[in-house]
DNA sequence: TTGCGTGCAAAGGTTTTGCATGGCA
DNA sequence: TGCCATGCAAAACCTTTGCACGCAA
């Protein structure tokens, strides 16, 4: 049916877990230490191959953050639906956040058409810090 | 002099390939081959510590692309010149482009006032096309 | 002479590959 | 039954660490 893809209980759980935790990054460690706990052991071979074709099918980002020695994944829901706006990811806690707005379309084209440059907004990630741990960082006395 | 550091043939021949190269991202690898090549062994530990002096300093920037595994590092120049403008990676060259423009610190504050998130310039990389690669696809009839 | 720098070897991680077995359709 | 999927073990990488020796200041 799916090009030939067969569905099993080992990709659904992934499937699953990405889903549950589509506010966050994951790595393989913490899908694969999830699935132990629930009893649902699953290779990490399988994860590593699975998440490779969920990229190839946008259904997932990949990211690499800065003190994290491996890869992190994040479910970007249905192909498609996040090409049209920017994200931006908070390096301290981690949450993505969905930019929908006329402003960054506007910069967009603007890069393209005056500077020759076509962004690709499924791979451009805004990196930063959000309101939330601006907040924290504040009430530290600027210490993390 | 500097903090109690040594000036050593090591790290001047890595700076000097990393200027050298600075329109472009390297890898530890790539350092390591060239300097070989060039009759001028240097460990790669030597590298990897160095680097990460260079990364404290600012005096580079680190990436991961998609389709190496090891990190990429770019020399970004004295440190703090680049602080105040966005930066462009093209996904098929490689090339990085410093983009200076007022459009972008305008998103940016719009970014920081009316959505809480404090963009980190250092960090933050566009990636996309550029001209000169786009012209190519099209001449491959979009294949690349 | 002092103490940072270097480089080898080894360790520690992450990711990929080979191959036999398992399971969906 | 025909393929794709899985999982173990091993391999392949990338990066870091420990330690003895080298070298700038």
């Amino acid at each position: 049916m799916n090009n030939g893809e067969y569905k099993t209980r080992q990709k659904q759980a992934i499937l699953d877990f990405l889903k549950n935790n589509r506010d966050n990054h994951v790595t393989v460690n913490d899908i694969s230490e999830y699935l132990e706990k629930n009893n649902c052991h699953v290779g990490i071979t399988t994860i590593y191959r699975y998440l490779d074709k969920l990229l190839e099918h946008g259904a997932v980002r990949k990211y690499t953050v800065d003190n994290s020695t491996s890869a992190c994944f994040q479910y970007a829901g249905p192909s498609d639906s996040c090409r049209e706006h920017f994200h931006l990811k908070c390096e301290m806690c981690g949450r993505l956040i969905h930019l929908d707005c006329s402003h960054v379309s506007e910069l967009c084209n603007h890069i393209f058409k005056d500077h020759g440059f076509k962004p690709d907004m499924m791979r451009t990630v805004f990196y930063g810090i959000c309101s939330v741990c601006a907040a924290k960082q504040q009430n530290n006395g600027g210490n993390i």
